[in-house]
DNA sequence: AACGTCACG
DNA sequence: ACGTACGTGACGTTA
């Protein structure tokens, strides 16, 4: 049996289009169809392995079924511009992907999938599997064609069993059963007064609309008075209506399977098209990277290797820099001729300067083994700076970016590195960003590596008790939470939560997810009142969420030393942050009571050692004074005044006396939503008052400090004309959501390009800081080292003889990590733990 | 794998 | 009429 997959191109690029979140590539073009797509139609191709695979699409033309009914899909809306754009691509992929893509000016795709249908099942050994999200290919449905109907819930295979199971009349009586019920989405007007339910009834009884009407006179099968008076007035709709349903199968410019045969992956082309719509993942899931077969173009950066020892290569002298990579305990070494190979990792402790591809890695793999080279060029660094926000920045996506054939293994690596650098250096230099390269990320990932191999001391058994405790009362609360609920049930799933609390104890459901009901902490504040199993929810979930995500986890995570080493991520944000995983030390509690006791836990060395922890004070706010220029918030950081009671008094017109906390908090508020780029409606939701008086705040604030709109009005702007932010040391951030044509897409990028220079430029200063903190403590020659940051937090471990002197380097440096028009100020603190510390 | 939730700055 | 603050990572449930 030969076998045949259709596709309804237009039908599944829709269902895609609906399903699959907004996507878009860094110019804003949006590709979420196209994502979906690919999913769709590769998981079918690669099932059933068809012999013939066509992909069927509408055109702009009308049909013959336009030239006959005017109102025929009259109520049908045009695509949406943002699908518009994606159905060349769509088009495209499908005929890369081995399909022979269909269009017949004048008919439907239903028809020309009708038509390769009837093609399928007259050649008598061929197998058709229809794929569409459309129930009108149904009527399709014979011996050997079947239908593979896409749902929400799951795609549903029917056959002519199937069909007839669900309808309780055979395929072919679709179109007369149509007839009779019509269409409303399609315009099909079918017997005015007839739904689905009598019409199945009549035609299951007459088997056909023909024979239905041939016994008009003799009272169309028993009906009743009201439908024959019905189906006698709506005769003509009904046939023309039939009309209308019926997939047309003699699409003249189809005639034949032959040149319809699988065409196999075009794997160069697919690596194109994928490469403009940056769908990454799918080179990689699907295998696309450049060999010579599929790309002749690319740059093939392979030199010959040579294998050497020691003493060898001690004995080279390398005129250029060389880049190094390592695997294992085997270093290559490539200096753009050759590349060496030497079983000993040591031999790169003696050059002086080296290109690679994340060199912290390199500084974690040399550890104490020797002294550590400087680095001249870290290509995954430099593709960070330039293209933030990915999750991974592997050579082998580098260097095919650059069209460079990746490395086959790790042999290879080096001189790939080297054909990559040579490319970053230029794109990085005409982005103004060789400098924020060079002087604070690569040192930086030094001093990362330096953290990550010292590790944060925990005070293990500590930790276990903290869990145990939070283990019974857990337990506790679990108890009562039943007992008030009548029975048990399990509190963490979201969904059985939703059904006690609104289904069982009749509580008013506000908000809803996607999935059901809401149960986030916010909606649950709100139903406080209105039983007490809330609260004993509220305290439950806090208890289950330390002791699941710190309390246990932590205490295992050490190592013989009782050190927690976090892996601390430079290329894992948009804004130039770190990130902490493995586990995330940048979260541990601190506002919440309960869990701020884990911090006790998070200690010193020993008794002769003690934490010390500096923060920046408002570094944000400071830094939106200093980037907007505005006097008045510059003066009145420089008055020393906590800020927030500045801007309440300012902004509510009071003296600072006057300032209560709640007013405060209102101004605190302001002042964030400023910082995240300010809507009404959330600030007004944040703070519990009308969205008319949160405008009203705004409108006092911009008032207050009158360059801060110009500044995020101007910041916007330049996004918008350039496609990225910028920090004030350079760092930039694509943000290819100014250009999207949904305005909420949109909004968020306003927001975000309000948001990045700021958080990103705090992030460009703390990173400063840590390069010089560090050198400064080794220049002392202390015992004292740096062992985490937390966005605007240096946590220093120092002897307790030399603290005074660390605690004094710390707050130094980092308050001269920059200069700004408002002074820049860090707070420390010293004990024998996190929590005493901070 | 995606979602809901919640911990941090 | 709709959706609504910026940046992260981990856990448990469910599909």
């Amino acid at each position: 049996m030969r076998k045949l997959l259709v596709l309804d191109g237009n039908s599944i690029i829709n269902r895609a289009f609906y399903g699959v979140r907004d996507l878009s590539t860094k110019n804003g073009m949006p590709t979420n169809a196209l994502y979906g797509f690919v999913n769709i139609v590769k998981r079918y191709a690669d099932r059933l392995k068809p012999d013939y695979m066509i992909c069927a699409f509408d055109t702009h033309e009308p049909t013959f079924r336009h030239k006959m009914f005017d109102e025929y899909k009259g109520n049908r809306k045009g695509m949406p511009e943002e699908l518009v754009v994606q159905m060349p691509y769509a088009k495209a992929i499908a005929s890369a992907l081995g399909f022979k893509v269909i269009e017949a000016p004048g008919y439907e795709a239903d028809d020309i999938i009708g038509t390769v249908c009837r093609l399928g099942d007259e050649a008598g050994d061929v197998e058709s599997t229809v794929l569409t999200g459309d129930r009108d290919s149904l009527q399709l449905i014979s011996d050997r064609t079947h239908v593979m109907l896409m749902r929400n819930k799951g795609d549903e295979f029917f056959d002519r069993d199937h069909f007839f199971a669900e309808y309780g009349v055979g395929p072919e009586q679709f179109v007369d059963v149509k007839a009779l019920m019509g269409d409303s989405s399609d315009c099909i007007p079918g017997v005015p007064g007839i739904g689905e339910k009598t019409a199945l009834k009549l035609i299951s009884a007459a088997e056909t609309l023909d024979k239905l009407y041939e016994a008009e006179d003799a009272g169309f099968f028993g009906s009743t008075p009201s439908v024959v008076r019905k189906l006698s007035e709506g005769k003509e709709s009904a046939f023309t209506s039939r009309t209308l349903a019926t997939i047309f199968k003699e699409v003249p410019t189809v005639t034949s399977l032959d040149g319809l045969e699988n065409g196999g992956m075009d794997k160069r082309t697919l690596r194109t098209l994928f490469r403009e719509l940056e769908f990454e993942a799918f080179i990689t899931k699907y295998d696309l990277f450049c060999d010579d077969e599929i790309c002749s173009d690319s740059v093939k950066a392979d030199t010959e290797l040579v294998e050497i020892t020691k003493e060898e290569f001690d004995n080279i002298t390398f005129v250029s820099v060389p880049s190094v990579s390592v695997d294992g305990d085997t270093a290559y070494v490539c200096d753009g001729e050759k590349t060496y190979v030497c079983g000993d990792v040591g031999v790169i402790c003696a050059l002086g300067s080296v290109i690679c591809h994340d060199y912290k890695k390199l500084c974690k793999t040399i550890g104490s083994a020797g002294p550590v080279p400087g680095c001249e060029f870290d290509t995954m660094l430099a593709k960070y700076l330039l293209d933030p926000g990915k999750s991974v920045y592997l050579l082998t996506t580098v260097a095919d970016s650059y069209g460079i054939t990746p490395p086959e293994n790790a042999s290879g690596e080096a001189a790939v590195i080297r054909a990559c650098a040579v490319k970053l250096k230029d794109e990085l230099e005409n982005a103004g960003m060789t400098k924020l390269l060079l002087e604070v990320e690569i040192p930086l990932a030094k001093v990362l590596a330096e953290i990550e191999l010292v590790g944060f001391k925990i005070d293990r058994s500590g930790i276990k008790d903290y869990a145990k405790y939070l283990f019974d009362l857990e337990n506790e609360l679990a108890d009562k939470i039943y007992m008030l609920a009548g029975h048990d049930f399990n509190i963490n799933s979201p969904k059985q939560l939703g059904t006690v609390l609104f289904d069982e104890l009749g509580l008013p459901s506000g908000k809803k997810t996607k999935t059901g009901y809401a149960t986030d902490a916010d909606t649950l504040q709100k139903l406080r009142f209105f039983n007490p199993i809330i609260p004993e929810i509220l305290s439950y979930r806090k208890v289950a969420k330390l002791r699941g995500t710190y309390g246990e986890a932590l205490a295992d995570m050490a190592d013989e030393n009782d050190r927690i080493h976090t892996s601390l991520n430079q290329c894992g944000t948009a804004t130039g942050r770190l990130s902490s995983n493995d586990p995330n030390l940048q979260n541990i509690p601190v506002r919440d009571e309960l869990g701020r006791e884990l911090r006790k836990y998070f200690i010193a060395e020993d008794e002769d050692h003690v934490l010390i922890d500096a923060d920046y004070s408002q570094i944000e706010l400071r830094l939106l004074a200093h980037l907007s220029g505005d006097e008045n918030m510059i003066s009145a950081f420089n008055t020393g005044v906590d800020i927030h009671t500045i801007t309440a008094s300012q902004v509510f017109r009071v003296i600072p006396e006057m300032v209560t906390k709640d007013l405060r908090l209102r101004a605190k508020a302001v002042n964030f939503g400023i910082i995240y780029g300010i809507g009404a409606f959330s600030l007004a939701q944040d703070i519990g008052t009308s969205k008319k008086q949160a405008d009203e705040y705004i409108k006092n604030y911009f008032e207050t400090y009158p360059k801060i709109e110009g500044y995020l009005k101007s910041t916007v702007e330049n996004a918008e004309i350039d496609g990225f932010t910028t920090t004030m040391f350079g760092r930039r951030r694509n943000i290819p959501e100014l250009k999207a044509t949904n305005k909420n897409v949109a909004a968020f990028g306003k927001r975000v390009a309000m948001n990045s220079p700021i958080q990103g430029t705090a992030a460009d200063i703390i990173k400063i800081a840590m390069i010089n903190v560090s050198r400064a403590l080794k220049e002392a020659g202390i015992d004292a080292r740096l062992i985490m940051q937390v966005h605007d937090e240096l946590i220093v471990e120092s002897a307790l003889s030399c603290a005074d002197e660390a605690k004094e380097i710390l707050v130094r440096e980092m308050q001269t990590a920059a200069s700004l028009a408002v002074p820049l100020t860090a707070e420390a603190g010293v004990g024998r733990s996190w929590l005493e510390a901070k």
